[in-house]
DNA sequence: ATTTTAATTGACGTTGACGTAAAAGTCAAT
DNA sequence: ATTGACTTTTACGTCAACGTCAATTAAAAT
């Protein structure tokens, strides 16, 4: 109990188990073994893949998501280990705040857009009275 | 006046020629030619591109920007097909905003960590006393 | 016990999004 | 008119992020 498969994941996350293994060749996710050497992963494995492919929709790379995910891993017992830590969730956090504030741009663009077409197209209805 | 070179683009929004190239390519973009053949954009072509790159930053593929552009593109003239348009423009939106809504899931998710750390960084300031 | 299903590593293949180099033509400046 | 900067097409190279076998082993189901 507690602990899941990589099929387990697979499913939950709609990605193949090749996926899977590769986040883990690169770094980014590091399941127990099973005495056979199958891999088990825990609920913080489980989070942290579910953060990756989160990063992912928005388009970090794999390499960026590492670097946001050492936030978790890493051992941040010290105080200077804390500080970086604080410092460079900081920034990360600032360049989500502008991709979000460029997203908002572009729903503003599309909307203007949109509504340039509903009125053209109210007009066609109206010349079909 | 009032057309681009495509080096006037290259630098403009720090991309290289073969990208410009490239998204003509991928029918992403359609200059005009001079008699002998250099291309020269105008300022619709130019919003283009800035839509392409902004789409980019967000992680839409080429092929998804590409949807989104053919809103500029086509004759969209006959009833049908801005009904078409306008259907897609909403469905489009819709896909932002929820993207916009994940960033923002992410962004919580983040500074719930960071205060945890800055908590954790307060606690070892105040036992230094 | 044996068939079926799932897991492992290893290696090669693929696709998207360009980079880079070559050969040839064009434009602007001197 | 020649130099040098810029452009064109063609073509091969590259890198990330996986996909797709293949051969082998382990687990689950019958």
């Amino acid at each position: 109990m507690g602990y899941f498969t990589i099929s387990d994941l697979a499913q939950e996350f709609h990605v193949s188990t090749r996926t899977i293994r590769y986040y883990e060749e690169r770094g980014l996710l590091t399941p127990i073994r099973t005495e056979s050497g199958q891999r088990l992963y825990t609920k913080k494995e489980r989070a942290k893949l579910k953060l990756i492919l989160r990063g992912k929709r928005f388009g970090f790379s794999l390499e960026e998501i590492h670097e946001m995910i050492a936030l978790f891993d890493e051992d941040r017992t010290g105080k200077k280990q804390l500080e970086k830590t604080v410092e460079y969730g900081r920034k990360k956090i600032k360049e989500v705040s502008e991709r979000i504030d460029d997203l908002l741009k572009l729903k503003a663009e599309m909307e203007a857009l949109l509504s340039d077409f509903e009125k053209r197209l109210r007009e066609w209805e109206d010349r079909a009275e």
